[in-house]
DNA sequence: TATGAAAGTCAACAGTCGTTTACTTGAGCT
DNA sequence: AGCTCAAGTAAACGACTGTTGACTTTCATA
């Protein structure tokens, strides 16, 4: 349905540019409509050039596919290297999980680390994100890895959740009041369940 | 990869029993691989019948999806059915999450309900399911609708959506220890979080 | 301005998909 | 035992999928 996004700018043959709108085309389709619905002729005509470039520039469906997820990688990684404690990630994780914005985002990026192919490779990347994810979440709440917080990184995982959770709820079936609600809305109440699960823990000890 | 799960008793022409069995292998491959990565000839081989029988009995494969889905928002009614007040609420969302048995679980039953087809009916089921559902949580801490309660809906639907990430992360990318840990485990973190989300709340009306 | 390599297009390929039609098998009846 | 209708099968259909190899266009260089 939504054809030919990017039609001003003629587009002078820049093949590393073609390549970047293909990995932005695909990761949207990727995000909204998952792997197996989404078609590579799509994704061409989202940047309104042939399908045969998509072999050429990620050598197939695959290909593209863990590209997106290498990029949604990297995305997650950045978003939590702002955060240094657990008074700002309630404010960090609500204003990401908002954004509209498709490059830095985390909801589209979330998305397709959900999204599965059944590529053997694909899937270790995605569970190697979302761990590293989870125990960077875990790290900021004392988490050390061995001695007795081992029930920091359950917690930490609970929090991934409710973000997966949210980013779902917002974008397929747009749940109200959740799917409109604004960064700022949805601070108060991850504030007080990040407390809850993490902050408060952590005094026990 | 998983062929004729059920290949004992030799199954002797009963209609309605083979349609329940088409039904319940249906709704574990749409739940594990989504709709667009199932073929309805897996589907007809994990019964052991042919294909033909999926289009007689359902009409179609949006047909077939359509029941998985009708099955699935019963499933998801009666889990709170069993629910009077909030303090209940961990310990029966802890069990369910965690129950192994395909039948009345959580699990698949919200797996399926994440999955799109495409399909506009389908869409609106899962939409008034899902919706459904945070009211009826909401309504336990205490939501009327109209009043200044209109926050707990908000939050209600902060919880249902930590439960949809919590089943996710079991199942796809399988992450520990998340994705091991029993109901028991879960019950006391998850019960901090409903407290923070809806009985501190509450409590400040 | 000629030229060659890169960027992009075209058309076809081999599979697989959901669906349908005509057929065969089986069980319950008198 | 014979008949009959429902349950189940077999095989093919048209459409669509990802992928490929040969072709055409463009642009920076000489």
């Amino acid at each position: 349905m939504t054809l030919h996004t990017k039609e001003l700018a003629p587009r002078h043959r820049d093949a590393s540019e073609t390549r970047r709108l293909l990995l932005e085309a695909a990761r949207q389709r990727f995000a909204s409509d998952g792997y197996a619905a989404t078609t590579v002729r799509q994704i061409a005509d989202d940047v309104g050039v042939n399908v045969a470039l998509i072999n050429r520039y990620f050598e197939s469906k695959e290909g593209l596919f863990e590209a997106c997820l290498a990029s949604a990688a990297r995305v997650l990684v950045e978003s939590t290297e702002e955060v240094s404690d657990l008074g700002q990630l309630a404010d960090t994780i609500s204003r990401h999980v908002t954004d509209v914005r498709l490059e830095r985002g985390l909801r589209p990026a979330l998305l397709v680390l959900l999204r599965s192919s059944g590529d053997e490779r694909a899937e270790q990347v995605r569970a190697a994100t979302l761990r590293g994810y989870g125990e960077r979440l875990a790290s900021l709440a004392g988490w050390t890895g061995e001695q007795g917080t081992a029930d920091l990184l359950l917690r930490a995982q609970l929090v991934l959740a409710t973000a997966i959770g949210i980013v779902v709820l917002r974008s397929q079936p747009r749940l109200e009041p959740l799917a409109s609600a604004t960064g700022e809305k949805l601070k108060a109440p991850l504030g007080s369940l990040i407390n809850a699960l993490l902050v408060a823990t952590q005094d026990q000890l």
